[in-house]
DNA sequence: GTAATTGTTAAACCTAACTTTAGGTCAAGG
DNA sequence: CCTTGACCTAAAGTTAGGTTTAACAATTAC
């Protein structure tokens, strides 16, 4: 049972693609060890932080927030079930949060569409709080989840 | 009281910027009709759409899906609040299914990282019907939402 | 009448999250 | 020795959803 696994054998085992993986230790998601001959070499533990990677991305979760999340995890030893509890109860709460805004928009739709208004001034779809912006280019949706 | 709005109008009664809305208009998602100078003029009716596109957006609705459901609204006349109603059941049955798979996904993920195994084989999290993958290249996140 | 405001287009730029390409290197098998 | 397959890097390409810029026309306000 080897304790490494090569860039291959991990984009296997996570359904991921190669390239994928390069970004995401690019991005700073996951580390590698070098080989002999300039290859990674990943640790074991490697899988289930990718396996947080994909799940937390179904969520929504942006990849440095992603980061962040993961920067509770010790650097220096395989994690243990207790140091991903610790971070799978940060990311809980700002999954509920999600969930619970998402279901407070449809309330908010039930209330706006159900009657046929649909109207700037009276709905509160269209003001809440509205964190939505972010100045400059790109994308701009999802922000105000 | 004017039946047609510049789009200096449009984007102040719906906190869009004037880039946005021509985006939008180019995406199929409004029409406009021109003046004797070329200028855009919007139809009242104009107002409603936005407000459903924002809210749409909101919800993680991808412009193209936007645009099919508002092909379900009349385009010779302006839409009643029975229109509205027509389209707003579609789009309420999408948007609890899509609310249904996040919440499915946080009690997959109670049981997973709840427990500190987060494994590949074992945890539903990962494979669960992944439609998660469309082809070549582009961000591929919130595909499978 | 003229200045300021608002509008027009086309094309380039932007971000996130990756993939693709080009041009090599490394290890194993025959 | 040579080929095959997995790996490497750096750079460019891709998609969505817009924004920014440049250069110019139309409206509006005084």
């Amino acid at each position: 049972m080897l304790s490494e696994l090569s860039i291959g054998q991990i984009a296997q085992r996570t359904g991921l693609a190669v390239s994928a993986i390069r970004y995401y230790e690019a991005q700073g998601l996951v580390r590698a060890e070098r080989n002999a001959g300039g290859q990674r070499r990943f640790a074991r533990a490697t899988l289930r932080r990718i396996s947080f990677v994909i799940a937390a991305q179904k969520f929504g979760f942006s990849i440095a927030r992603i980061r962040e999340l993961l920067d509770g995890l010790p650097d220096n030893r395989t994690p243990t079930p207790e140091d991903w509890a610790q971070i799978a109860t940060d990311f809980r709460i700002e999954l509920d949060a999600r969930i619970a805004a998402l279901e407070s928009l449809r309330d908010n739709l039930d209330g706006c569409i159900g009657c046929g208004c649909l109207s700037m001034k009276k709905c509160k779809l269209y003001n809440p709080g509205d964190e939505a912006s972010r100045e400059g280019s790109g994308p701009r949706v999802l922000r105000g989840l």
